[in-house]
RNA sequence: GGAGGCAUAGCUCAGUUGGGAGAGCGUUCGCCUGACGCGCGAAAGGUCACAGGUUCGAGCCCUGUUGUCUCCACCA
């Protein structure tokens, strides 16, 4: 039964009931069956705080692509989705809502806190599930996971102990990015650089038991007052006999030594350093190989504390105005200068972070960092674009160990239990008892871990790991991993490493790294600049196929994009287009006429052959995962090729041709595997025409991926249409030039000796009448060009009886722009061919290709110039 | 300080083994052509940042320069 399609599309209501309908069939459900070979990627688990931007969009929407892709080609492919409890991002955003309501965390404790993490994960968790939906992702929804539920903290718990039994796990006095405004521990990869303008202050110490002094520099004079020795080059004359005698501090009377150390660059300021091994890192290695004492003069919230003396309780800014001021009263501060310099910032919250000594927990980097560089170097990890390679490569071949601890309540606890006695245990369950001394009064770590310490375990924890599931044995390791380039740290190096760790085995084969989604001037999208865009709304609006096409369209792997209502209202037309098309097929289209397609005529075989050859190249950039290049290919396919000139050319035939059927089902067929190849990237309009077109099939979706079939290429038909086609845009131009409108219907002759070419042009013949708007068309071998228009296309000359079309300066004029045209073209093959290197080195295929034009556009040419001379010599 | 990206039509961007410069939007002209005016047809518009080099041939490879963006980094 012939199926009426709409007058219009709305994606609004075809999208919600397609994807209930797919989502009820059970499609996006993969089993563990080896039977089929499995494809597998697993969602980067978006944040819950709360809701999906434009990368998320982007994210899913490469994802998705390769997914469908895959199940179509015959894959079992899973795409498993989740969220991720985001510890400390969510845990602020509870703080300050509970801080609206005037209550504190110390308000609420921890269970009541929980309690409320809990919530907010229900409320924000579900929308962005629904979200993920809108965006038509076919993920397997049974199989949805969250960085905290039951088996994934089993994951983590597993992962912790048996790296604290394998000793890569250590709690440690080390110095450690301190945030004073989240009151907890962050990694290196949450501190960024940032540069900003500070002041150089010089001061000087006395030296103890002389009249002499050691001047030296510093950004964060408060520090001073942890200062525990001053340093300088040993190979630095100046200011040998300083060392071994005492600098005394003079507002705190403390004394230090005076060291040698390499460390000290003799260039650099005044080749005196001041040492505080408590809060600098370097300072750190030096009172290591020295012995020195570490004060930490820090409280956590940025305020010195009792060591700092008469300074205790001020703000680190205010002592460090403070200190100048006592200084310059003393005597001892000389200057201050200028100076750019990069402070380390909480990524979060823009805090400059305080590097202090605290006892914390530790995973060893070194052993874990070895096999992941090896992974990539050796080809077996596949970094697409490859320069992000080097970035990868980069941070793990600098990697200092991972503080994994953090003062947060809502995370992953960790499972160390402190006895009285000084012991301590790690253990999956809480020990009944102390095995050091039996008592029973043992207390958990309060600080719960980084968050992505368990979104490291990510694409095995997902798949049941740590029990021998068949899912881990069917699906890890996983494909792709689809992800942007700014969490590579974060999270690509640390899921290799911990795969290879506890699996044995890399998470993934490729790496596809994509760009961010910026606004139309460039700038990230950004709550503080208020310019994000709601992918939501742009879907309620234009649907998601056309947000889908937008983001992929033109976008080359790794890059950024801008983006602009615009591209989403050019995607609306290509669905409108694509629709309507559609539409003008279904009509022609009966039940009992498309099955047998009769004799091809070159125009079938045209586009047939044009499909064909289209498979081909999506199959070849799908492959490179150059998904910008497939579309725009598929695209063009069917706005240009099918559209713009199958469609028009068949037209003539739909009534009562005798190749009326051959049309119809090549039309079918065409736009059938036009849609396959385009249903990974608008995944909804091409079901909604496939439930249409193909009523008897299920579902585009599970339909079979259209594979390039020899029987249906036809070079010869194309190299034919090719000719009319150029004959054809010939004759509009002319029309367009002389002013001509299509209603103006004029005789037209085709004039060629090529008895081969007059057959192409009698076969081609109605629709050729009816494109370029002749009132008849007549096909010779020879006639007077008295009184006509020409157009010259390779082997023929095309003439029009067109008297009253043209005036003929006018006329000469543009056979005159012609002939310079086709002039240089012969001067440059010339050129090429009677270039003995070229004749010599360039390849065979390509001499002949050149070798052909030669004799096209020096024939060409001719025609031409036979035309003017004509022209002229009937001059009135 | 190190590493990398980008510089192509007015705007936003494609251009993958080096072999006749492309798209979308915008602009101009024409069109009530049997699905589509969210359309059709025709056009205008580019020393592919600059300077060298390799090559028979460079937008594409190499070197340098300039501009711009980004990442990494413990010079106090």
């Amino acid at each position: 039964m012939k199926k009426e399609m709409a007058k219009t599309y709305d994606p609004t209501a075809v999208e919600d009931r397609l994807y209930a309908m797919w989502l009820e069939r059970g499609y996006f459900r993969a089993e563990a069956d080896t039977s089929k070979k499995p494809f597998t990627i697993v969602m980067p688990p978006p944040n819950i705080t709360g809701q999906l931007h434009m990368g998320h969009a982007f994210d899913c929407t490469l994802q998705d692509i390769l997914i469908r892709w895959k199940r179509m080609d015959g894959y079992n492919a899973l795409w498993i989705p989740g969220t991720d409890h985001a510890s400390i991002s969510t845990e602020v955003r509870i703080v300050n809502k509970m801080a609206e309501e005037g209550l504190t965390k110390a308000d609420v404790g921890r269970d009541g806190f929980l309690k409320r993490a809990w919530e907010w994960r229900e409320e924000y968790g579900g929308r962005i599930l629904k979200q993920l939906r809108k965006f038509g992702s076919s993920c397997d929804w049974s199989r949805e996971r969250f960085t905290m539920d039951e088996g994934l903290s089993k994951a983590v718990l597993e992962v912790f102990v048996r790296l604290y039994d394998k000793g890569l796990i250590y709690r440690g006095e080390k110095l450690i990015n301190w945030c004073p405004k989240c009151r907890t521990t962050i990694s290196d990869a949450e501190v960024n650089h940032v540069d900003r303008e500070s002041w150089f202050y010089y001061f000087k110490y006395p030296i103890e038991g002389t009249d002499e002094f050691l001047t030296f520099a510093t950004t964060r004079p408060e520090t001073m007052l942890g200062d525990t020795a001053v340093a300088v080059n040993p190979n630095d004359e100046r200011y040998a006999k300083f060392v071994g005698k005492a600098a005394v501090m003079p507002v705190t009377g403390v004394k230090m030594p005076v060291i040698a150390d390499e460390y000290v660059d003799m260039e650099f300021g005044t080749g005196v350093v001041k040492i505080t091994p408590a809060h600098d890192p370097n300072d750190f290695e030096v009172g290591e190989r020295h012995n020195l004492k570490r004060v930490n003069i820090m409280n956590d919230d940025g305020t010195i504390n009792e060591n700092g003396g008469a300074y205790a309780g001020m703000d680190r800014y205010e002592a460090r105005e403070k200190i100048v001021s006592d200084f310059e009263k003393l005597g001892l501060f000389m200057r201050k200068e200028e100076i750019r310099n990069a402070v380390g910032v909480h990524e979060r919250c823009q805090t400059v972070v305080e590097p202090l000594i605290k006892l914390q927990w530790f995973v060893k980097m070194d052993r874990l960092a070895k096999p992941a560089i090896e992974a990539y170097t050796s080809k077996k990890l596949r970094i697409i674009p490859e320069r992000f390679g080097k970035i990868y490569l980069n941070w793990l071949e600098n990697i200092r160990d991972w503080c994994v601890s953090r003062q947060l309540w809502w995370g992953h606890r960790i499972p160390a239990y402190y006895c009285e006695c000084g012991f301590t245990v790690v253990s999956r369950e809480r020990p009944e008892k102390c095995p050091e001394c039996g008592g029973s009064a043992l207390t958990q770590d309060d600080d719960t871990l980084d968050t992505w310490f368990s979104s490291a375990l990510w694409p095995f924890s997902t798949l049941g790991w740590p029990d021998e599931t068949p899912e881990l044995k069917c699906f890890y390791p996983t494909d792709v991993l689809v992800t942007s380039y700014d969490i590579i740290f974060f999270w690509v190096v640390r899921m290799v490493f911990s795969g290879i760790e506890h699996m044995g085995e890399q998470p993934f084969k490729d790496v596809f790294i994509h760009g961010l989604i910026r606004d139309s001037l460039g700038r990230k999208m950004s709550k503080s600049l208020d310019n994000g865009v709601d992918p939501l709304e742009v879907i309620e609006k234009h649907g998601a196929d056309a947000l889908r096409l937008t983001i992929v369209t033109g976008n080359s792997p790794g890059a950024d994009s801008r983006y602009y209502p615009e591209k989403v209202e050019a995607s609306g037309h290509f669905l409108n287009k694509l629709w309507n098309a559609s539409r003008f097929v279904l009509m022609n289209v009966g039940d009992d006429d498309v099955e047998k397609p009769g004799e091809l005529t070159p125009a079938d075989k045209w586009i047939l052959s044009k499909a064909n050859a289209l498979i081909t190249k999506t199959n070849a950039h799908m492959n490179a995962y150059e998904l910008g290049m497939a579309v725009s290919g598929i695209h063009d396919f069917i706005w240009d090729e099918y559209c713009d000139w199958y469609i028009e050319m068949v037209k003539v035939r739909l009534r009562d041709d005798e190749t009326k059927s051959a049309a119809l089902w090549t039309l079918k067929r065409a736009l059938t595997i036009a849609l396959k190849l385009l249903h990974p990237y608008m995944p909804f309009i091409t079901e909604e025409i496939f439930q249409s077109l193909r009523p008897e099939e299920e579902s585009l979706m599970i339909s079979a991926w259209p594979r390039y079939d020899e029987n249906f290429n036809f070079p010869k038909e194309e190299k034919e249409i090719e000719l009319i086609k150029e004959a054809v845009r010939g004759v509009r131009a002319l029309r367009s030039d002389m002013n001509a409108p299509p209603s103006k219907k004029v005789h037209v002759t085709v004039v060629s000796k090529n008895r081969e070419t007059r057959r192409v042009f009698e076969d081609g013949r109605a629709f050729f009448a009816m494109l370029a708007a002749a009132s008849d068309v007549e096909i010779v071998s020879e006639k007077s060009a008295e009184g006509c228009v020409t157009i010259v296309v390779p082997d023929a000359v095309v003439y029009m009886s067109a008297a009253e079309l043209t005036d003929r300066e006018a006329e000469i004029k543009r056979l005159e722009k012609e002939r310079e045209k086709l002039a240089f073209e012969v001067t440059r093959v010339k050129g090429m061919l009677g270039n003995e290197g070229f004749v010599k080195k360039a390849p065979a295929a390509l001499i002949k290709e050149q070798e052909e034009k030669m004799g096209k556009y020096s024939s060409m040419l001719d025609s031409v110039e036979a035309q003017i001379k004509s022209l002229r010599l009937n001059a009135p």
